[in-house]
DNA sequence: TACTCGTGGAT
DNA sequence: TATCCAAGAGT
């Protein structure tokens, strides 16, 4: 005999889930309270902040983001450098610069009022099918069928769906909608999601406590922890360049603004030498920032990895009296280092340095 | 489609 | 230590 999971109609799946979700519901700073709807513009910048990036990591990022801009006026009026600072460690800096561009859009050309439409959020910058769904659902009330890594785990385990992703996704998002109800679509989306996060993990999932148990195909086959699949990943490279950290009898460090575009964009840096895949060595003269200066390596290197690639930066310090002019950087004080927008790899750059000059 | 784009925590 | 993973978007 075959045991089969038990046929359970859309609705009564979500009215499962909705009952779960109002026992369950986590407080997050963003969230409005139960049956109610939040504030766009914290809805949308948490949207944001969270993707790929854990709840914990957020928290403390949007209670100081919100504190300084309480409206999307408000950022929107901000200089982009000043979000970037505060953005400073938070990682995928494209975020940023594209939340500052979509205020900009929102307080220019909507009145400073987000558009209320899936298909109207997702010409925003930064806005893509996920965002514009949950920021319709969950600020709005729309019935969007939201579809985040979350979602895909659990409706690839309880519709048994062993296609790897990403290729998968259409035929997950489908499968989700089917499912989506259209009340309290704020609340289902948050509460899916959380079914992911809290019950539904990626490793040893809970299925003893979870609401669609009776009804999830993958664990009557007993695969649930093996969905969804997923195409392999290529192995990282590693890049290796050299960092001048340069400090003037003051004690302020040369910083260097990188390009706006492309790996950390518009972010500080220890002015750097490329980071070139299989490099031993960098000829410091072909990209010391200063001329005339006495180079000292530092023992030891910083690493770093990114999403793609490796990276082991060599550390060279100098010093010079007064600080001169450099084109593209500027000269920052020890203890003001805060106001400089150092995403977390310069950083490290900046600790090692300071660690072997005391 | 496949690649680029950060970081920190869990395993 | 190595790998995976987290409320993805842009190109």
């Amino acid at each position: 005999m075959t045991r089969t999971a038990a046929q359970i109609s859309s609705p009564d799946l979500a009215r499962r889930l909705l009952a779960w979700y109002d026992r369950h519901r986590r407080r997050l700073p963003w969230r409005a309270e139960p049956g109610e709807l939040a504030d766009p513009y914290r809805v949308w910048l948490s949207e944001i902040m969270l993707q790929q990036t854990t709840v914990a990591t957020v928290g403390p990022y949007f209670q100081r983001f919100t504190s300084r801009w309480p409206s999307v006026k408000a950022l929107a009026a901000a200089d982009l450098d000043e979000v970037l600072t505060e953005w400073a460690g938070l990682g995928y800096y494209a975020r940023a610069r594209n939340l500052h561009r979509c205020a900009g859009v929102v307080a220019m050309e909507h009145g400073g009022r987000f558009p209320d439409t899936e298909t109207g959020l997702k010409t925003l910058p930064g806005v893509g099918d996920y965002t514009a769904a949950a920021v319709a659902a969950i600020a709005f009330g729309r019935p969007a069928t939201i579809l985040d890594g979350n979602v895909e785990r659990v409706i690839a385990r309880l519709r048994l769906v062993t296609d790897p992703l990403p290729g998968a996704k259409p035929k997950l998002k489908a499968l989700a909608a089917q499912i989506t109800p259209t009340e309290r679509a704020g609340d289902y989306a948050q509460a899916i999601m959380d079914l992911g996060a809290t019950v539904c993990t990626p490793r040893k999932p809970k299925c003893l406590t979870c609401p669609w148990s009776d009804a999830c195909a993958a664990r009557v086959e007993g695969v649930a922890e093996d969905l969804p699949a997923k195409t392999p990943k290529k192995a990282k490279p590693t890049r290796r360049g050299t960092c001048f950290f340069l400090v003037d009898a003051d004690g302020a460090i040369l910083l260097r603004r990188r390009v706006e575009s492309g790996l950390l964009g518009g972010m500080q840096e220890v002015p750097s030498s490329p980071w070139i895949e299989g490099a031993e060595t960098v000829a410091v003269s072909d990209h010391a920032p200063l001329s005339g200066v006495t180079w000292r390596q530092l023992p030891g290197m910083v690493r770093h990895t990114f999403t793609h690639f490796h990276l082991e930066l060599t550390v060279l310090a100098g010093r010079v009296e007064t600080g001169p002019q450099v084109a593209d950087a500027r000269w920052w004080p020890v203890d003001r280092l805060g106001e400089a927008a150092l995403p977390t790899v310069m950083a490290k750059v900046v600790r090692h340095a300071m660690g072997h000059l005391t």
